[in-house]
DNA sequence: TTATTAATGAAAATGGTTTTCATTATCATA
DNA sequence: TATGATAATGAAAACCATTTTCATTAATAA
């Protein structure tokens, strides 16, 4: 684990305590590219701090998620999957792979998209009297492996 | 429960055999405009049908969407969901309360939508080899109650 | 009508997640 | 820099949607 406490600045004001536990977690989504899960994140944890529990992990994921530093994902196979959300980050979605589970992160025509985004958000709220605050696109499919093993 | 059997035609060769429990499960889907849990079939059809199981209803699901006669959805709150997929039904994607749970079907600017969809599967296609099967667009937020309340 | 075997339902198992509760550790205050 | 209030933790149990098992029932081809 890095330097204790790394990311006590950025997290100010979301939670009561910083402890271990939620610095290294926090610390390990940001270092991943990965969308992982919470054993996935208690296993990789295990190793640099044996004493973590998975009910913590749980936990720490429901609080980042809350507010707002983490993402919360379900790609219909069972489990959760989390990824960092930094306003840094481009914006982007995912492609599922409904063989293997590979999940290729994309930003292509962003632009684009953000504009029909807006724009149905906005039209939405009106037509529907629906807040809008977030939204999510995904593309479910064959990655390139899974074509050739079909 | 409707006349025996009057999704039969429309379901050859999916099954080796159509049966009550299937009859059922897929008429209540048809005829009903919300996205249900396999407990909410499985209460609903109690009703009509006693002697019906859990187990069955999973199964059937299980079964209808492999054949692409119905949809499954996730929206993040434990439990899957079931609308029936048809070629008249008109594209639509959903908008999800994150309060309390109300799925709301809408379809507008599906041309314009469908248009981006279109040009980004290509895109993904040719540039990550990737097969795109089917998509799915979210937007989560508050419905008007719920802003109400809050 | 019968035989084959797919489908069923009850009960048990599974697996991700949440709750409980006694213990530990953070951090504001002295 | 101690200290005490209480937030956070971890182990175990509980929870809950879904899947599996297996003996029984029922659909369909012959």
């Amino acid at each position: 684990m890095p330097g204790p406490y790394r990311w006590r600045k950025r997290v100010e004001g979301h939670f009561c305590r910083w402890t271990m536990p939620r610095e290294a977690i926090l610390d390990l989504l940001t270092r991943t590219s990965q969308h992982l899960t919470a054993k996935e994140i208690y296993a990789s944890l295990l190793q640099l701090y044996p004493g973590i529990g998975l009910t913590t992990v749980y936990r720490t994921l429901d609080l980042l998620e809350k507010s707002g530093l983490i993402k919360k994902f379900n790609f219909g196979r069972g489990e959760n999957r989390y990824e960092f959300a930094s306003e840094n980050k481009p914006h982007h979605h995912h492609l599922i792979c409904t063989k293997c589970g590979q999940i290729i992160d994309y930003s292509d025509f962003a632009n684009e998209e953000l504009e029909l985004v807006k724009k149905t958000a906005k039209h939405l709220a009106e037509k529907y009297k629906f807040i809008v605050h977030d939204h999510n696109i995904e593309f479910y499919g064959l990655c390139q492996q899974c074509q050739k093993r079909q």
